[in-house]
DNA sequence: TCAAAATATTGAACGTTGTTCAAATTGTCA
DNA sequence: TGACAATTTGAACAACGTTCAATATTTTGA
């Protein structure tokens, strides 16, 4: 057996070790805010120690940046299949990106605590880099199959930030629902998709 | 000297002492990340002990907010005052918010947040929710006075949104000065305002 | 098969954080 | 002045992320 091949086959269980705390995680995140996620918590609900976390994690923030490079690598598959199957659609782009962030509501808390506060690592930036700018790309699929004369990564940009400052703006809005925010927020989203779309045609 | 008077007083004095540390807590936010400031910190450059600063706030995330609530004052007062003055214009007004975003770091951090994590009390919640709809209120009146015949409201949050989601998306941006990333937030910030103009003109 | 070397796991301990509170200080009024 | 109230203080506390020497496990080579 070829010595890399053998590395390999280490390297993989190593991997499947880190996804079980990185799946650890995940669970924990989905019942409270990420920000009050412990340590601690992660290592009992991963049935590990806290030392093992630090094994595979140098710190915890490189553990959530990967949970939330793992959402944003699931979403631009999402944009990407979408294009594939269906006429591109810049309501129907909207429509998809704002539903997803209303079901993974750590996404767009993370996406904004890195992007705003974010302390990253070189690294880590560069993994974040690449990474939004694979889902930027899928959006700019649909804003240049939509017909845009003028520079498309402008719009795409304009559009990307707009969807995510629908959810910014409201998604925490206290005293309402989680369904009165998806309505709420998809509505915005229609009326965002509205205004790109009418605003566009004419220039 | 009626009694009520006298407590104004004893009243105004607390406030300016309070006043004290918020502005200590502001030279600091002016240089460096808020999240990494500390009580100790704020109270060695305000002059004073940890335990003081207690005394004038419950926790420090009502100090935060505070600092928060006092920069949308701000700038809630300055659209109005451009309203009054000038013609009232989509674009200047979304290029007056986007240059105060970009010249006030700490208030777009702070805005991400508390509308995104932020675990606030009810009495917190509520002034946030005032201060923010006043500041709605005046994006209102532009939106309005642009001639639009459908509810204007979501127009405003839509734009509201637009804008917030520019910062949020690129103002952290690495490897970035911080003159690049005002020139692409205000081109952005064109690029909405255009959209947003010609799109609501055919409706 | 088995001792040695390499690797992985553990949790007590460390420094720093926000917060508390009894004691000390300062201010107020009869 | 002296007694009472209000304010200030910083040591102490619990909880946090992180470290690392000790321990347990796995892999290696003969």
């Amino acid at each position: 057996m070829p010595e890399n091949a053998w590395n390999d086959l280490k390297h993989n269980e190593r991997d499947a070790r880190r996804r079980l705390i990185l799946d650890a995680a995940r669970d924990l995140f989905a019942e409270k805010d990420f920000k009050s996620v412990t340590v601690r918590e992660i290592a009992k609900s991963a049935g590990v120690s806290i030392g093992t976390i630090y094994n595979y994690y140098d710190n915890i923030t490189e553990l959530f940046l990967d949970v939330f490079l793992t959402n944003a690598e699931q979403i631009t598959h999402l944009i990407r299949q979408e294009y594939q199957t269906a006429p591109p659609s810049l309501p129907r782009l909207c429509d998809l990106y704002v539903t997803f962030l209303n079901d993974n509501m750590t996404f767009y808390q993370m996406m904004g605590h890195f992007m705003l506060g974010g302390e990253l690592p070189p690294a880590a930036t560069d993994r974040l880099n690449r990474v939004m700018r694979s889902l930027m790309d899928r959006i700019d699929d649909i804003v240049k199959a939509s017909g845009i004369s003028e520079p498309a990564r402008h719009i795409s940009h304009a559009l990307f930030s707009a969807l995510n400052g629908i959810m910014i703006s409201y998604a925490g809005y206290p005293g309402r629902t989680a369904p009165e925010i998806k309505a709420h927020t998809l509505r915005l989203a229609g009326v965002v998709a509205d205004v790109f779309h009418s605003g566009l045609k004419n220039n």
